[in-house]
DNA sequence: CCCGTTCTGTACGCCATCGAACACAAGAGG
DNA sequence: CCTCTTGTGTTCGATGGCGTACAGAACGGG
């Protein structure tokens, strides 16, 4: 901890290949962070990408209500703002210092010119999977804070927008374990749906009857992941169904 | 979807220049899927890559006690088997059928050809980027599953392992906003591990004094995330203190 | 048409976590 | 040394979701 740090300290950067890292070390800044300093923020343009030698960085998940949670974790194993190289350029977390040290800094643009040689078919393969990157993390909040109805809500909007119909065939039971809860807290959401005459519940078959106010009763979580989608992806999730 | 798929139908396929989709479209094979049927299991090597036209794939988190959680799903706007060009060829969770449908599937290394183009540096951020996808899985099924106290004894060791030295800075109201709960559950849960001797607290300062201990007490998600970075970055996290 | 299987609805006690409120302790700064 | 701020410990009632158990309904095959 008393030497000074070194580009090698981080662990991708020492695993570059001798050529690549003499490349990119002249451009490596080397910067020091407080506790708490923020990297960027849930939807900033990522304009340097961090490696850091002896500090944490936190990605996390903001709520609108102000509730929060940890999507992920980064040390010196790793790099912060993989947006940039996955194309989306931004993400939907916040990235805070969890741990003061130090870290080495890259501009944005001198990483994407190392991937000069990309394929198209391979930046949409990256933006793809920053999209699913956003579920996921969007899940784990979501499974921290909002209620099995709310889940619900947002689980049948994800899977009818990647339906050609209004209808999806799926016991509750099915249901239940990709929510990763029990089949009857599932069969109680359900029967409120059913009540409010928001979805049609026959045995295994769900049509949502009224699509807007499925949209009401979800949480964020849904139209988080939307916009996401729509943004990195180049065909919008059609919302042919809306009621 | 009473006419016949086509490629197009999928939206990634859809978005590709004339001439990649022209060299890929051949070695595309129409599969139809039942529901449940399972395209890989955790741990598996993926041997194909698969474009959903009218089916739903979900990915499911297993645990070891046989609870699951859905982490992503998948439909015609994505693929299957991101792992492939991420670098690490596996990953933690299982692929599975949730609407029965058709898909177009590609052998994995049909597709590895179109990426023959990476450069080094690229692929290191790529398997990088799915240890990360990892640890967000693994969260977002940890959120749903485990008590605080297991989840701090998680969150304590991943921050460890990225740091030079035993001892956190870091307080337990800061703690909470990481795991997303109450400052209360921290202290308590703390406290615990106190009492135990497996930490020692101070006011914003912990170490960690029986590293053996905490794994112990921490649940899967832990392991699953470490054994995942360590396979797939070329330096292992090492694991110094161990009491 | 009947019977077994699968799916759905409901009920009850239990417990982890929450929300709120408050007391106290350890440092930091003047 | 005193005071203010920040961090920690504890309590108490409320509650969402869990585990368990069981009954009825819908379907499907013989």
């Amino acid at each position: 901890m008393s030497k000074v740090a070194s580009p090698e300290d981080n662990l991708l950067i020492a695993a570059l290949p001798q050529e690549a890292r003499q490349r990119l070390v002249p451009n490596l800044e080397l910067v020091n962070f407080p506790l708490g300093k923020v990297l960027y923020e849930s939807g900033d343009t990522v304009k340097h990408v961090y490696f850091p030698t002896d500090c944490i960085v936190s990605l996390l998940y903001m709520m609108s209500n102000g509730a929060s949670a940890e999507i992920s974790v980064v040390g010196k194993e790793g790099i912060v703002g993989v947006a940039v190289f996955m194309g989306g350029e931004s993400t939907t977390s916040r990235a805070i210092v969890q741990s003061a040290g130090t870290a080495f800094r890259l501009p944005r643009q001198q990483l994407k010119d190392e991937f000069n040689r990309h394929s198209e078919f391979l930046n949409l393969m990256l933006r793809y999977t920053q999209s699913l990157i956003t579920q996921m993390a969007q899940t784990a909040v979501c499974n921290r804070h909002h209620s099995i109805d709310q889940q619900l809500c947002r689980w049948l909007l994800l899977s009818l927008d990647r339906l050609p119909s209004d209808e999806l065939i799926m016991t509750q039971e099915l249901i239940a374990n990709m929510l990763g809860v029990r089949r009857e807290g599932v069969t109680e959401a359900a029967g409120k749906l059913d009540r409010l005459g928001v979805i049609q519940y026959k045995r295994g078959h769900i049509r949502v009857l009224d699509r807007v106010k499925l949209e009401r009763l979800s949480c964020e979580c849904y139209a988080v992941v939307k916009e996401e989608c729509d943004r990195l992806l180049p065909t919008p999730l059609d919302s042919v169904y809306v009621g």
